[in-house]
DNA sequence: GCAATTGAGTTTCAAATAGCAACCCATTGC
DNA sequence: GCAATGGGTTGCTATTTGAAACTCAATTGC
């Protein structure tokens, strides 16, 4: 092997600024969520996750672009529009999964609790 | 057991939206990663992520207050804070190396490729 | 011992993004 | 034909992000 070590090719080519570019904006998540959940029209997606409609749209549009879900005009009923996990999409179970049990876990600790700290130290009083 | 079934509770207690709240904003998982590979201190993570100042600070408090972090002034340089991985922090590796890894399989596919294909069978015209 | 530097922030202001409400327009159901 | 439905777009406000300058205590250099 050559002179590069670990350390700086494992920051170079970590592929989370990639994940994050298309899973880390504000209801990319939710939309997989649902889609997992067998939610595929636009309206179901809108009053399952009480997103604004503009961003739904903006949403599921970038999924679409980056090959997460695939948009098929209904044959039956023109106006519908169906939204289906690609390969690439089915693929985030996993990351889904695990992001979930977490949250599962350190659920309740909403750690809301005012404790006074001091303004130098930041250490509670 | 009761009559509540299994899709109703899925939504109501699912981990997402409590994982999301945390770690869904923009640069959470990247302070994340740089944690787990061993920085600990604000100029650290702002040299290494090229994140803003404000925007660090304002992170790294919000990790710290959801037990993520933890924050320790270091006792033999009194100007220098410790961040430091809690064990909360620690049990999210599972979920960071799953998008990490969805996002090395798919990561140079931007697909802004302007290859048409025919709408039936996907393949390219 | 004191000026310069470092570490960890805060403030100020501009730009980008999210969210709400209203509007648009091609189907469809009746 | 007319109202309703599905999937958007537009216009405007509110919140977030970001760059750059400022603060201020602790620590170095000399």
């Amino acid at each position: 092997m050559g002179d590069i070590r670990e350390p700086l090719r494992e920051l170079t080519e970590c592929g989370l600024p990639q994940a994050l570019e298309v899973m880390g904006e504000r209801w990319s998540f939710m939309i997989l969520r649902a889609s997992f959940n067998g939610l595929h029209h636009f309206e179901e997606f809108l009053s399952e996750l009480g997103i604004a409609r503009n961003i739904l749209s903006n949403r599921l549009a970038k999924l679409v672009e980056n090959g997460i879900l695939k948009r098929d005009p209904c044959a039956e009923d023109k106006r519908k529009i169906e939204y289906r996990l690609t390969d690439k999409g089915l693929d985030l179970l996993p990351a889904m999964v695990a992001l979930r049990q977490w949250g599962q876990k350190y659920g309740a600790e909403v750690v809301e609790n005012p404790v006074l700290v001091d303004e130098r130290d930041r250490l509670p009083i």
